[in-house]
DNA sequence: TATAGTACAGACAGGTCTGTATACCCGTCA
DNA sequence: TGACGGGTATACAGACCTGTCTGTACTATA
């Protein structure tokens, strides 16, 4: 009987690993399977009984890279004491990481930009992924004291996924940077 | 010898129409010659003498948006009396647009994000772009009397293109029409 | 030692991609 | 009348795509 392989197979984590780096700096369209299987030195039945299809493997990178940010946010930003200096934090995060060289924008909407279709099941993991933020974001402003709780996590969301942009269409000497700094002056004039 | 084909033919028109309408709603690697030449009832060849490759095909495309988004301005923004009236205008007409149930986003960033190296023939005329939207931001910023108007014209252009990036993820409904108040706290606090 | 699980190696099927080649049609204008 | 510019129609080359198939090798454990 064929059961489901073992979730945490090296194999399987080398796959994602470099099948990830290769949708995030190229694209997912532009990266066929077999650029996949060579450079991460698996056999190609491997990939295929790890992930079913392309579309598979895709929906699970999203998936490990949302966790890997709200692990990246735990650690850097929860441990702050109030959640003004938590806001102000991640926004400190997203600017320092905008502008680094490594970065090449956000794999989310990367990846709705190339599956426009929102019932695609990849495009629902981006949208899942950003309501997520956005629901932070609501909570982080409620509990600073904002008026319009919803209305400043909104705003932020688009400074943030500005940054984003930013980073893919420029490169690293961009503008996003100021993202932080557009961000504290938009949670000063919403938390009095 | 092989002369230039008249610029304005209307067959070349019917294939700059046809094909950008494909690729702004569905991504410029996931839609095919084929796929155009069928849509636009054209011969591949009648393509192929037009736009000597797919390539410049979505070059000319891509210019083709930017000539059109500038008329817009042209028209929407630029009659309006004042460098702040001018500033408003131009993100209530992005808020408009973001939340229209047409609008899947900003065709630029989307080829930003296909064509991820900088060297891309089809990204240097999406940076192109947004260099130009930066530069007319800081001079209606600097008109305005904007203390910092590369500041604000930066933080401006990162809102506007977080709002079309909501626009292809969420889809019509989003947080994208947010944008202009953002965009207006932001010009308040930045012109005294 | 026997067996099950996992992975590798590589060929292959069937389809799609971009781009080219060839032959034909038809209105315009010299 | 006849050349020619612009377009049509269609076949084709060759690369690349996803996904499948067969067969082999290694390893752990019963």
């Amino acid at each position: 009987m064929n059961r489901a392989i073992r979730e945490n197979s090296p194999a399987r984590e080398q796959i994602l690993e470099t099948a990830g780096q290769l949708f995030y700096r190229e694209g997912f369209r532009a990266v066929g399977v077999d650029r996949i299987i060579a450079e991460s030195g698996v056999a190609k039945m491997t990939l295929y009984k790890h992930f079913p299809s392309k579309d598979d493997l895709i929906v699970a990178y999203l998936e490990r890279s949302n966790q890997h940010f709200w692990k990246l946010y735990a650690e850097r930003v929860e441990p702050l004491p109030t959640a003004r200096k938590r806001l102000e934090a991640l926004f400190d995060w997203v600017a320092e990481r905008a502008v680094s060289p490594a970065c090449l924008g956000c794999t989310f909407s990367v990846n709705a930009a190339e599956f426009p279709s929102l019932d695609s099941p990849s495009h629902q993991v981006a949208i899942r992924h950003k309501q997520a933020i956005l629901q932070k974001l609501e909570e982080l402003s409620l509990e600073a004291g904002a008026k319009d709780p919803r209305g400043l996590a909104e705003s932020l969301l688009l400074l943030m996924d500005g940054a984003w942009n930013a980073a893919r269409m420029f490169g690293p000497g961009s503008h996003a940077g100021r993202v932080a700094e557009a961000a504290k002056m938009l949670i000063r004039q919403a938390i009095p």
